[in-house]
DNA sequence: CTGCCCCTGTAA
DNA sequence: TTACAGGGGCAG
């Protein structure tokens, strides 16, 4: 994203209910006019705008989508927030859906919920030994662990099941069962699976409209259901687990 | 643990 | 027209 660090907020407006419901549009204004943007970072899926004494913690959810706009901003339906910035660009927070979250959180509250968050896959601290010793601790199913942002913290639905695949790790197996050469595997295919995936959105935001279709993430496992494993053939099946679909292959993922 | 809710675009 | 998908928070 092109750099909004050390730019004064000017003005700010929440659009959404949801977000409504979270704080009002007044004391939102309120809360960053005037302020400065001392730092951007991101931390799991998690989006932190830091405004010296204060942060925006955003969350995209799955159809969010944080952009610069020049003069004039963007107007669209479905614009959630916007944060106009004293060089008159605006940061906007675009969002078809409406499940996105932002706030603003004071240090203490900051570091509530950063504590709250797990080991981030891309990070060094997120060693095959680390996740050997989360799964020896959980009695629940890999997949469920891998999404589970307390303990690893930037996996969801669509990259659990891919990295899994790659894996070649049945999502059903219990993760304190998974042994040392699984824990490995699934390490490795993790860091692949988000660095390829952080690779496509990157080039998609650098040429936005149209970007490489090489460039382009696309699930080798998840929403194939019925289809041929790229592997080995077999037909990929669908299973819930913890109310979400699991896409798998039962022929190459044990 | 399960199920429901938020929201809305898309597919059946 | 309805069901479903996503992440996370919460109730049971």
């Amino acid at each position: 994203m092109r750099r909004i660090t050390g730019r004064r907020i000017v003005s700010g407006r929440i659009f959404r209910r949801r977000l409504c419901a979270l704080m009002n549009p007044g004391s939102f204004a309120r809360a960053v006019a005037g302020r400065r943007v001392s730092g951007v970072e991101r931390r799991g899926k998690n989006i932190l705008v830091h405004l010296n004494d204060a942060s925006l913690w955003i969350h995209l959810r799955m159809t969010g989508d944080l952009r610069i706009a020049g003069p004039g901003g963007l107007r669209a339906r479905t614009v959630s927030a916007d944060l106009l910035l004293d060089d008159g660009r605006s940061l906007v927070l675009d969002d078809s859906r409406g499940l996105a979250v932002l706030r603003v959180v004071g240090a203490r509250r900051l570091a509530r919920l950063a504590a709250s968050l797990g080991v981030d896959p891309l990070s060094a601290e997120f060693t095959a030994e680390r996740l050997a010793e989360m799964a020896r601790r959980s009695r629940a199913a890999i997949k469920t662990l891998l999404m589970d942002q307390r303990r690893v913290a930037g996996l969801g639905n669509i990259y659990a099941a891919e990295a899994l695949y790659r894996a070649r790790v049945d999502p059903r197996r219990r993760a304190s069962g998974l042994g040392a050469e699984r824990v490995g595997r699934l390490h490795a295919a993790i860091v692949a699976v988000l660095r390829r995936a952080l690779r496509s959105t990157l080039c998609a935001y650098r040429r936005p409209g149209g970007f490489d279709e090489a460039e382009a993430f696309r699930p080798a496992v998840y929403d194939r259901e019925g289809r041929p494993c790229r592997r080995c053939g077999r037909a990929i099946r669908r299973l819930r687990q913890a109310g979400r679909s699991t896409y798998f292959c039962a022929g190459c993922q044990w």
